[in-house]
Order: structure tokens, then C-alpha cells, then sequence
DNA sequence: ATGGTTGTTACACAA
């Protein structure tokens, strides 16, 4: 049977990283590497870096600094028009089809601290984000094999964070925002296949902060997601959550996610 | 309650 792998990565600067991606792709062998938080423009992405993994195609939504998303694949792939999610114009998402899946890559605002749209401006925006992505997701036509994935900045359930309690008002895990994703979610009909496969109460996480012993503490949230519509997700036969990169020298704070469906 | 880290940028800001 064949099968496609796809993974979703917040890298947090794809040119200080490349040597992580090219372990973790010459490890793990995703056929779709969609990465989050490049930090570059489109010229200065590492294209031939990810030739020579054996990811000839890319499709790189860059902007100088901040944000910034790729797809990068082995097989070809068919850039389509990708959403409108971002009020700014942010380059936060990048839409392609590879083997006839429709794929949606999303760098969702992280939020700022303060969990107050009135005097947070930044909280404002991603509820803006979530907002569009709902009704994006609502009018678009079902029925399509399609992924969505990526950082979505949200830990949505309480086995997705160390502590439910601790977290109820820290941005990523507020009731405003958890139940923001669920209506997205919905109103796409999508399933969270890390979930499906992993259900609760396993705690699993995608993220542990710069700040402290992330190890000894482990202290994480679950803020990187793979979803897919009904059909697909009943195809998906493995999702793993790839922690050792968390370890490599100078990691990214996120750590790859990577489902595998039978195609 | 506070501070703890990282990457890009330019004399902070976003995460």
C-alpha cells in the first residue's frame, strides 16, 4: 500500500536550522515538510539545502525578519490560492496540492501575553486570524481530500498542556482561544488526527519554552496540529510526535509532527 | 509575583 507522510515543523529560522532539517529529514523521510517561522524573504531561502535532501519542490511564502512559511516536498507540487487568514498581511500561510491532497500551511499569531483583545492588541489579531479561518473554512466547498496543518498557537485540550489549571488564563490555552479552534475545526469538518490516533488523556506536546529546563520540567503545550478531512483521516495509520530534535544543539523550541496516510 | 531564552534587527520587537 502506498502512503504519504507529511510533517509540520515550527523551525524558527530555517537558515540557522537547515542542519536540523536535513537530520530530520534524512531520519524521518517526510515526503511534505511544512515549516513555520522561516524568518527570511523568498530569495534567501536555502532551496538547494533542500534539494540535496531530496525536497526539490518548494513553495515559500517569506517576508524580511518575522513569520514566514514553506512547503517543501518530493513530489511536485500545485500552488493554489491560499486564504486570506491575516488582517496584516502577515506571510503566514501557504496553500499547495501534492498528489492530489490539498495541503494549508498555517503560522497562527502567537497572541502577545496579556489574554485581553481590548488592551492587547496582538491577543486582537489572533482572534482575528481564527475568525477568518472559520469563516474560511465554513463556505469552502467540502468533499476535497485536504490537510490543514501547522502552528496553530493553541493548545486545545487539557492533556494538551502540563497543566489545564495552571493555563486556563495564559495565551494558547484560554477558553476564547480553545474554543475558537474547536468552531474552526468544525465548521471545516476536520479531524485532529494527533488526537484520533493518541487519544486522552496521553498528554502529548509540540512545544517547551526557551526559558528554564524544558527537559526536567516538561513543561509543554501541544500548539502544532495536522488535520485532515473525514476520508483522509480514517487513512492515517501513524502520527508521531519527534522529540529528539528538542535536544540537538541550538534546537528550535517546537519539534516536528509527522502523520502517515494510505494513499 | 517575577524572570527565565532565542532570532532578527537596528538602537527593540516578536515569540
Amino acid at each position: 500500500m502506498p502512503h504519504i507522510s507529511i510533517a509540520t515543523w515550527n523551525i524558527n529560522s530555517v537558515r540557522v536550522r537547515a542542519d536540523h532539517i536535513a537530520r530530520f529529514v534524512s531520519e524521518h523521510q517526510p515526503d511534505v515538510l511544512c515549516l513555520q517561522e522561516i524568518k527570511c524573504r523568498n530569495e534567501e531561502f536555502p532551496s538547494k539545502a533542500f534539494s540535496s535532501m531530496g525536497l526539490r519542490y518548494v513553495n515559500v511564502i517569506g517576508q524580511k525578519g518575522s513569520h514566514g512559511v514553506a512547503i517543501a516536498s518530493k513530489h511536485p507540487l500545485q500552488v493554489i490560492q491560499a486564504p486570506t487568514l491575516c488582517p496584516r498581511s502577515e506571510a503566514r500561510v501557504a496553500a499547495v496540492a501534492a498528489k492530489g491532497i490539498t495541503i494549508h500551511n498555517l503560522y497562527v499569531p502567537a497572541g502577545g501575553e496579556e489574554p485581553d483583545p481590548v488592551g492587547n492588541d496582538k491577543f486582537a489579531h489572533k482572534l482575528e486570524v481564527l475568525a477568518r479561518m472559520k469563516a474560511h473554512y465554513a463556505a469552502a466547498p467540502k468533499g476535497r481530500p485536504t490537510l490543514l496543518v501547522g502552528d496553530l498557537n493553541i493548545a486545545p485540550g487539557e492533556h494538551d498542556v502540563w497543566s489545564h489549571k495552571q493555563l486556563l488564563n495564559v495565551v494558547s490555552h484560554t477558553p476564547v482561544e480553545t474554543e475558537g479552534l474547536e468552531a474552526v475545526r468544525a465548521a471545516g469538518d476536520f479531524v485532529d488526527v494527533a488526537r484520533a490516533l493518541k487519544p486522552d488523556p496521553e498528554k502529548l506536546y509540540s512545544w517547551w519554552s526557551y526559558r528554564g529546563d524544558w527537559k526536567t520540567a516538561n513543561r509543554g503545550r501541544r500548539l502544532d496540529h495536522i488535520w485532515a478531512t473525514p476520508g483522509l483521516a480514517e487513512r492515517c495509520d501513524r502520527i508521531e510526535f519527534i522529540g529528539a530534535p528538542r535536544g540537538w544543539d541550538r534546537p528550535s523550541d517546537h519539534i516536528p509532527v509527522m502523520a502517515r496516510f494510505s494513499i
